[in-house]
DNA sequence: GGTGACTTACTCGGATATGGAGTGTCCGAGTTAGTGCGG
DNA sequence: CCGCACTAACTCGGACACTCCATATCCGAGTAAGTCACC
């Protein structure tokens, strides 16, 4: 089990969005091709889970020249469990696929004997609340807001460097 | 990103091994072929999955005739999260790639710049800890002692008859 | 009857195939900035 | 000078290969119970 590589490049994308997109309502949308050259990541995979993203409601894609992708609504709406879940999916960690029910270990149960959950699943869901309370409890504006200065300032002036140049 | 199905299959396996096993410090072993048929899995499959427990020491193997596995302490002292980890490996579930570190956002930084841990994998590292931590705090014991007696029972009868039957 | 080694069947353990999801790539549809012409 | 249509390039979006891990399987090494002969 291990989270997709595309969560972390979401979340970076984000960040970056937030710093280079300042506090305007509508800042310029940065395209995709860019913000992969700012981490040197496949150009086109990267365009693939930004669609989820925006497929989820927390970016705004632009068609056309000077288009791109922006973030839909502000920092501090959208949680770090909005973009997991966007790149991963709905699905939960752990699912329970019932296997108490099959087998030799079920015979001569009654009809309501598996009425109640599993306290295997159970066990799981709660541990899997746990981690998705810590991830809503952070917004991606918090993590914009505990960087240092100085990465802010070099991720701009790298940005513009790169808008400058390409387009 | 999903859970092994293993994972389920190692904690209903636990289970059953309280369950069957009594309150004896050296109850007698199970086969891993007649868990496999209490729950309809895999039998070589769901050997492998023992195999990482037993490697984790979380379960004794005995060869030979009337030989399985049977629980290395007692269940008050397995966490789930002892089960989960012996499944599912030692590695987290967020590895940071610190992509970072790459590409055009990093042109310019001093050397000491990303001393710090970043950010983002801070985030989901918290997130994953309260989730450890919630597998830590509940153990096998506890959920072998939530189960219904009547669920208990059958279990018990089913896996004599099938002591009976096979070995 | 007791003892010993042997046979034997049963167990675990690791090396070996297969399938599906994550990863990576490509090309087409759509859109909008820019441009050039005509009025 | 203004407006309009055209061009063109740039964007996103979904359809198509590749790779790695979870899944599933097989066969061999090891072991302890049961057995049989022997003392």
């Amino acid at each position: 089990m291990r989270t997709s590589e595309g969560v972390e490049w979401a979340l970076h994308c984000c960040l970056t969005l937030v710093w280079v997109g300042g506090a305007e309502a509508a800042p310029e949308p940065v395209p995709s091709a860019r913000l992969a050259a700012m981490f040197e990541l496949s150009p086109t995979y990267l365009n693939k889970v930004l669609q989820r993203l925006t497929r989820a409601g927390l970016l705004t894609s632009v068609s056309g020249p000077r288009g791109g992708v922006r973030l839909a609504r502000a920092p501090e709406r959208i949680t770090v469990m909005d973009v997991v879940a966007a790149v991963e999916g709905p699905d939960p960690l752990f699912a329970c696929a019932e296997i108490r029910q099959r087998g030799a270990s079920a015979v001569g149960a009654g009809p309501r004997e598996f009425a109640r959950p599993c306290g295997v699943a159970g066990a799981m869901r709660r541990a899997e609340l746990a981690w998705r309370r810590e991830l809503s409890a952070q917004t991606v504006a918090d993590l914009a807001a505990a960087a240092s200065a100085a990465s802010v300032s070099r991720v701009r002036a790298n940005h513009a460097r790169l808008a400058g140049r390409s387009g």
